[in-house]
DNA sequence: CGGGATATTGAGTTAGTTCAACACAGGTGG
DNA sequence: CCACCTGTGTTGAACTAACTCAATATCCCG
């Protein structure tokens, strides 16, 4: 955990600005944002950036890097609720509630932007476009959920595969992560495995399953898109609704 | 589909307001949502209230009854995402984005108070603490989702359907929809099933197996807890984190 | 009383699991 | 520089939880 001082990345020059998903910020709004911004949270690979159950006084967006966000069984088992990309907002269910419901972990080295929860309330009485940015967010990541708890309870094992694979690559592609068809997945299968509520075993023999239909080529570290309009296809992916999404 | 005039519910009167669990208003804010609410949507059994890929220029807080938001794929298999229940907001996603991507319909008949989405932006601009209210429920059903999530990706259905039933029970009685352990269950075992993500003959062999277990007692239409304690251990259910939530 | 939903039960099938062995790569220390 | 070790990926085989199909029962409502 080190909270690096002068290197700092200026909101003005944040990374994220440059994307054109991202809706532009008054010069005020700014302001604020880096007034309300504490500082920056640089992570190695596997770090729990917030855990279930402990109480955090920050919030994040993440800079850059992937993490994922998840829930435990008290016998071990895993569910990756989603992964989180660059642009990503975390920790607002520690300043609703008390307690974190879910844990995050690092899958990459990350840098994130640290906000303290203490002045969340000022940002809703000054800013309130920037609040509801926040409810943007909010609903942005429920969205997600809602599709990854239908992949879940009602795709089989192939089209939660191809839906995962696909959707990350399509989130990937909008933060200019993507090279082609080409994306670095900074994951196992294992935690492929547990975002899908599929076993290891059987989470492999799906990937192969999509190379031989020649739809992706999986490579420990690195995934290939093929053909997308039958990937989507096949996922029964609706290509997503868009809307310039908040910096903050 | 109607909307009652002159017999409306005064927001001084909102039934909620009696519940502990809801946290009070200042007589400002009661006055802006009495603003704010641009009446009332009486609902039928089985009304759909919002239609996934329409774009809905209402939102919704549920004064009374019962419905479920759900998703669907196109050959028609359907996931329930969580059930709707008093004091629940719905609609934002539409305000959010400009199309619902997921339907709501009611169980039974439902009282629902309508805002117009055009005076949502005034509510942030003007009453900073709503807006935080919102964001309240906004990060309360991704909570929901959440659990939801973990259960259908990784327990097992025993677990799940003892997961859901305690669930519902709990969030009913914090209601006061309950007696004593009794509840009035407004859906079928298809309903809990598509809940689930499991077929409809499973789930009812295994509300048959929890029913031999004596941890419950099912009867279409009702349900009884006999042992809760046993239920929350079996559900992996962590007795839930309290707030006051907000009403609007 | 009849008809349409809903619930229940049994039997056979299958998608996905578990177990276990093996392959492979990268990284470390002797 | 090699030998080893650990984490990851791959594959086959046996098993089982949950599914589908199908028949029957029950309930409610007109």
């Amino acid at each position: 955990m080190s909270v690096a001082a002068p290197t700092q990345t200026r909101c003005q020059q944040c990374p994220l600005k440059r994307l054109e998903i991202f809706r532009a910020v008054s010069p005020e709004e700014l302001a604020f944002i880096e007034y309300f911004k504490s500082g920056e949270f640089v992570t190695e690979v596997g770090t729990t950036i917030l855990l279930e159950g402990t109480n955090s006084p920050h919030l994040y967006t993440v800079l850059s890097g992937w993490g994922f966000r998840y829930k435990s069984l008290a016998d071990g088992r895993r569910q990756i609720l989603n992964f989180v990309l660059p642009g990503d907002f975390m920790g607002l269910q520690g300043s609703m509630f008390n307690e974190m419901q879910h844990s995050v972990e690092s899958l990459t080295p990350m840098v994130l932007c640290v906000f303290p929860r203490d002045k969340l309330w000022s940002l809703y009485a000054k800013h309130p476009s920037l609040a509801f940015d926040l409810t943007w967010l909010a609903s942005r990541s429920e969205r997600l959920l809602d599709e990854n708890l239908l992949s879940v309870g009602r795709r089989s094992a192939i089209e939660r595969v191809a839906f995962v694979l696909l959707d990350l690559f399509l989130r990937a592609r909008q933060l200019a992560l993507t090279q082609n068809n080409r994306l670095k997945i900074p994951f196992t299968q294992q935690h492929l495995a547990d975002s899908l509520g599929l076993s290891l075993v059987h989470t492999n023999k799906t990937l192969n399953a999509l190379t031989s239909r020649r739809l992706i080529r999986w490579k420990p570290g690195a995934i290939e898109i093929l053909d997308e309009a039958k990937l989507a296809e096949l996922a029964n992916h609706e290509t997503s609704v868009s809307t310039l999404r908040p910096l903050i």
